[in-house]
DNA sequence: GTCTATAGATGGATAGAC
DNA sequence: GTCTATCCATCTATAGAC
């Protein structure tokens, strides 16, 4: 049987996206190369023409869903700070957010897990990290900022999503999104302007 | 062969030490019931007679890891709060901490994977956790800044377990340090007493 | 209460037909 | 490139000897 050219590349990147929704819902050793393929309308046997193996695809998973995770931030470059903020916080402190790993971000999801997975994986996900670290600190004003308030953010959808009830899960990520909107004005840096050169705390 | 009186619960907190220690460690799906046994120096057809299942297990961890960390938090209850609060920061936000995870708080290590599992256990975590809460709250005057300061830990814990070199685990937990001090500084918390009436933000 | 042995299911990964 | 079939290791859990 033929298949057209760009065939693989488009199964491919569609084997990354369910895989991905897949394994941020049920975790990485959790979820079997079966359900992964399945999941995708294939069974296990083509996955290995894909990725070398499952740790691979964690790889690829690091750079892909981290990659897209950067494009949602770098979003609206010409708002004010402080619209930007509100927006940001809402969207990734949403009830849905907490309700919804599988469209959701990597981090408060596979980051446990990515911890005790190889070296090689680590390294790309520092590299991935650090560019969404980039776009927050631009946005922010200060490097040490920026890394206080990826921890906050993922830190709430990881406990919130461990609570059985709606209503102190909503309580948790309101009260992160009060705690980082105050202190980030108490700092004066609702203003800062996207486009300033960061600064050390 | 006979067993003496209280042999039974002294294995049994025994393996609730060391399974925590490596569940910790690895994580609850990538650790079987033979290397939890063999770490407690049995072989796993006993691991029965002391919990029903795994996901027992993973129950009673739940509880006797929360209740420790709830001991550690509640210590030093007539020291300053501003003391009190440099203290438990430089303890949790340590590189030790991010280093050695089977010595460590069970929050950033197992809330991914306590997400994923039965609403029992998810119960259990949520009422474990409410009484962290208490303490904290009673500690930082707010019940809102208690959900946030708790984020905060977590995420910084997780995050900088990710990352494969020290220098930047050591920035992501100085960074979450500064930003919490900061920040119940500005809210004019660091002077709250232990003993004051928790308010709302 | 713990051991060995094993059942029964599922895991990751490979081989060969199409 | 994907399929079915399969190897082999590992997993959770149980049964029976001591």
């Amino acid at each position: 049987m033929r298949y057209p050219p760009g065939y693989k590349e488009k199964k491919h990147t569609e084997l990354l996206k369910t895989s991905g929704s897949l394994m941020k819902k049920n975790g990485f050793a959790a979820t079997g190369v079966d359900a992964l393929m399945q999941s995708a309308g294939m069974t296990s046997g083509a996955f290995y023409s894909h990725f070398a193996s499952k740790s691979d695809l964690l790889k690829a998973l690091v750079t892909s869903e981290l990659t897209a995770s950067q494009n949602l931030w770098a979003r609206n470059p010409h708002a004010s700070a402080e619209d930007w903020l509100d927006f940001e916080l809402e969207r990734y402190l949403s009830i849905q957010h907490v309700q919804q790993p599988e469209t959701g971000c990597l981090l408060p999801s596979l980051s446990a897990e990515i911890a005790r997975t190889d070296l090689s994986i680590r390294e790309l996900y520092e590299q991935e990290l650090l560019k969404g670290h980039a776009i927050l600190t631009q946005r922010l004003g200060h490097e040490e900022l920026a890394w206080a308030f990826i921890c906050q953010l993922v830190g709430s959808i990881l406990i919130a999503r461990a609570l059985p009830h709606e209503e102190l899960q909503r309580s948790v990520i309101h009260a992160s999104k009060l705690f980082l909107r105050s202190a980030l004005v108490a700092k004066n840096l609702s203003f800062a302007m996207p486009t300033q050169e960061p600064q050390k705390l």
